[in-house]
DNA sequence: CTAAAAATTTTGATGTGGCTAAATTTATTT
DNA sequence: AAATAAATTTAGCCACATCAAAATTTTTAG
């Protein structure tokens, strides 16, 4: 137990609480835009039932959040036809993309399973600061510590 | 761009996916039992004005928590009285606090800054898996790859 | 071209976490 | 012990992500 850790105040837990709130309230859009280019990458389209496939959620999820997306200015979608991103969205999957390439490519220099980096890569990005991204590139690049 | 990344099926994915809303799920009660046990450890008690604080939520949001706690056994309360775990919420709030300072001990071994070491382990911790915990420890107690 | 299949959307429900405002109970002060 | 302050709870609201069932539209097959 290396204790060294400064004390925490009421407010930094409470500023550190607030800051996995919002970061939650993200985290659906990144995985849905990230999917969306995907599959616009893989197969020049994306669909309500793809979406629900990937992400193992019924079709009125996917309508719900695709309306949601809609309303942020994240895709475009006319009714009964393929989901696309606008460049907003684009920008997004980019930035979530290369996080998570970050994470994953980190996980695996360090030793962890290609399988379990690429489970764990998912749930991480989203709650890591870019300060901690670079320190994460740095090591795989450098291979080590 | 070392793209040696086996392709994923979309069951891999549905099922990625689907780990990571159970994780969500569960985040919330790991993070109230773990302050819950702070604060007694720290002053005897958890009151709902304690945790709303911590948090940074009001104190009917903290009572909506506390009452679900309650009825999945993780928490004790009688009406207008403190907040105590049950032999259930102490042992999650130990595991969890062992993982949280896994991950924080962690990414200061790997040289990310305390302050934001704390922030980040606080979101990272509820998304890794017991084999990349193992791979943490392992590396902190080497204080190297 | 029409009938069947597939995909999308709507409808109506649930659970969770958030809020404000007001009511209630407990604790403190005078 | 009465008045005030503080804490808790209730009530009523919203947003989000989820579902099943049903309605609608588009696509595909015969």
């Amino acid at each position: 137990m290396s204790d060294s850790t400064p004390k925490e105040t009421v407010a930094d837990s409470a500023a550190k609480f607030d800051r996995i709130r919002r970061a939650h309230q993200s985290e659906v859009a990144e995985d849905y835009v990230e999917i969306i280019s995907d599959l616009i990458a893989e197969t020049g389209k994306a669909r309500t039932v793809d979406l629900a496939a990937c992400f193992g959620v019924t079709s009125p999820t996917v309508n719900t959040i695709i309306r949601r997306l809609q309303r942020e200015n994240l895709v475009e979608t006319r009714p009964y036809r393929s989901i696309f991103l606008t460049d907003t969205g684009r920008a997004l999957a980019e930035a979530s993309r290369a996080r998570h390439q970050i994470v994953y490519d980190f996980l695996v220099t360090i030793g962890v399973p290609q399988g379990i980096a690429e489970e764990d890569a998912e749930g991480v990005e989203h709650h890591v600061s870019s300060e901690t991204l670079e320190v994460f590139a740095k090591i795989t690049k450098a291979g080590r510590i």
